[in-house]
DNA sequence: CCCCAAGCTAACGTATACGTCAAGCATCTC
DNA sequence: GAGATGCTTGACGTATACGTTAGCTTGGGG
């Protein structure tokens, strides 16, 4: 049971919908979801998705977007940035560079937050702390 | 007009809804729906809303950790980390350490989870702009 | 052959975070 | 005193990101 597809084929592992929701530790409906969103496109066969191994690194970039707290419309734009990589037009070029440079932008700006955040929640958390061990002596 | 309510008094810095709304650059919507939810509760003065510097304070922290990411509702908690610092009894310090470790630990998941696609937004930066320059020569 | 488990689509439900009227009072201005 | 402004409290609308049935199909086992 839960015999994945690979079992009888010397290509590429593959997977269906069951086994890739439960490597990833996502829902089908989440998957389903995205692919609604476009941002999946995994093919058929006979009705039933079947995802490949690129099908599931980009699920992996999906959700370590979206737990940075990207949106998923934003995703999209996210993930042509890695899909268009390797073109060469050179329009094409400057749209990636530009893009890039955007969300690099917002990333760093997001991590100065964080890191603002973070000194101040560590000055609680050491001065509670240090009351706890002053006070038990 | 947009007199704010220092021009009259010597006392601390007071500011109605539609200063506070322009000096944070939010919505006045925004200020009460904040208030609905237990983040806000500025002094009454005939029905009207009155904030302090401490609410004006208040509401950039909640700004921040909105902009980190964070949900409304785990912001309550957050706030009350800031609110509770100072106290001494020793379930509320076990709280805050407990809280601040959890959060601290939370942001630092984030930041990497950026860090690491940082990383790759900028490989993909690097190499279309050394393709692009070398395309024009 | 029959039935169940697994997958599919369609559609409605839910939580979050506000936007957007609506209608009422208070005050300031002409 | 008649707007015009600014504030108030509902209350409904909207976008995002799924959860949750519901009902149809299909492949495999007994």
């Amino acid at each position: 049971m839960g015999a994945n597809i690979k079992d009888r084929a010397a290509g590429e592992t593959l997977y269906g919908i069951a086994e890739l929701a439960h490597v990833h530790g996502v829902s089908q409906r989440t998957i389903r979801f995205y692919e609604d969103k476009g941002l999946l496109s995994p093919r058929r066969v006979g009705g039933q998705r079947v995802y490949c191994e690129a099908d599931s690194k980009r699920l992996s970039l999906i959700l370590r977007a979206k737990a940075i707290g990207t949106k998923l419309s934003d995703i999209r734009t996210f993930l042509e940035l890695y899909g268009r990589e390797g073109e060469g037009r050179v329009r094409q070029l400057e749209f990636v560079i530009e893009k890039t440079a955007a969300e690099i932008a917002a990333l760093e700006a997001k991590k100065r937050q964080i890191d603002q955040t973070l000194s101040e929640l560590k000055l609680i958390h050491d001065g509670a702390r240090e009351r706890l061990d002053h006070r038990r002596g």
